[in-house]
RNA sequence: GCCUCUGUAGCUCAGUUGGUAGAGCAGGGGACUGAAAAUCCCCGUGUCGGUGGUUCGAUUCCGCUCGGAGGCA
């Protein structure tokens, strides 16, 4: 009737069983996993980045998983175009698009409207930019625009860093592609199921098991393969790769770095719950349940029922 | 058995010349419009081991007591 087509959404921070979930729904109605994690993007990163085996994937198509080398960049804004792509293709198929993962800005990418259309990124410019002092960047961003320099935190670096690649880029200012981006309807209409434990120790010690597995698994000799290779910017921050990468650096055992990818993983999984809990739309359930599958499928039921 | 040191926030410790205490780490909360597993901001009440005493008042001084570490026999 909108127009809009629909979509489910599986998110929450990391080792809720997320990708589990996502898969049932999947066979229950006929849909195809569009994953939004920013490093199971990446391929040869495996057991740090908690991917499902293929063999537990076979059977229902996942999209957006081992689609790039860690060599090359990606960020948000190529997920963005690829992953809407690939919903797309999913809906034109007569199938539903479950996306399911832990990034929230990846998520927010693919189902809001195109937000920044005339922007890719130049590495060029952003070297240019990331020369100039914190003082030089924030009186740069007061002259052209103000509103933003209002908004945005001058103490992330960052975040002053974007508006002025915005802007530079575009001749526009970021202030005026959010208000032109706010005023767009999304393309897709998803209903987001969240999952979370009903008190964090539960989630605290499911995040301490699952590293002791990945280190078991061969973490350690994952992360030396990939040490040897020239890895993106943004697939050697993935937790887990870091710490051991680091250990690599210093000539230190693997082990030592196990309490640091645990604790790396648990300020993570805080970091996703405060983002999704901030999200008014989604429906929040308890991780683990029994009847998990029934309830999350009922939602869905309904929803596209409307 | 005797002597010395030690017992303060989940952990490591600081401190109070007697007016019920503070750092780091851990942890908690928040922000976030294409670098996001990134980046940034905010948050410290705990029987100061127990128990008696001195004192207007003790975590701080004294006695006893219970843990821990070391030394001498």
């Amino acid at each position: 009737m909108s127009g809009i087509p629909k979509a489910a959404a599986v998110v929450g921070p990391t080792a809720t069983g997320k990708s589990e979930l996502a898969i049932e729904l999947a066979r229950r109605f006929d849909g195809e996993i569009i994953s939004c994690d920013s490093m199971q993007i990446y391929k040869d990163m495996n057991i740090g980045t908690a991917k499902l085996p293929p063999r537990s994937r076979k059977r229902i198509t996942h999209h957006m998983i081992d689609i790039i080398d860690p060599e090359d960049s990606f960020s948000c804004s190529d997920y963005a175009a690829m992953a809407a792509a690939a919903a797309d293709s999913v809906i034109s198929r007569g199938r539903i698009p479950i996306f399911c993962g832990g990034t929230g800005l990846y998520l927010d990418s693919v189902i809001s409207p195109d937000r920044y259309p005339e922007q890719k990124t130049d590495p060029a410019l952003r070297k240019t930019l990331d020369s100039f002092s914190d003082e030089e960047l924030i009186s740069q961003l007061r002259y052209y625009d103000p509103v933003s320099a209002e908004t945005i935190d001058l103490k992330n670096r960052r975040r002053v860093l974007r508006a002025l690649e915005l802007y530079f880029q575009t001749g526009i200012t970021k202030t005026e592609w959010d208000a032109r981006s706010k005023k767009l309807p999304p393309k897709y209409k998803a209903v987001k199921l969240g999952l979370d434990y009903p008190d964090r120790q539960t989630l605290y010690d499911r995040i301490d098991a699952r590293v002791d597995r990945m280190f078991d698994e061969g973490l350690a000799d994952e992360a030396r393969m990939l040490y040897k290779r020239e890895l993106s910017a943004t697939a050697r921050q993935a937790i887990g790769y870091k710490e051991l990468f680091y250990c690599l650096e210093n000539g230190d055992s693997p082990e030592n770095a196990k309490d640091a990818v645990k604790q790396a993983t648990r300020r993570y999984a805080k970091r996703q719950l405060t983002w999704f809990r901030r999200d008014p739309d989604v429906i929040w359930l308890e991780a683990g349940s029994p009847n998990l599958a029934e309830q999350a499928a009922e939602i869905i039921g309904s929803f596209l029922a409307e």
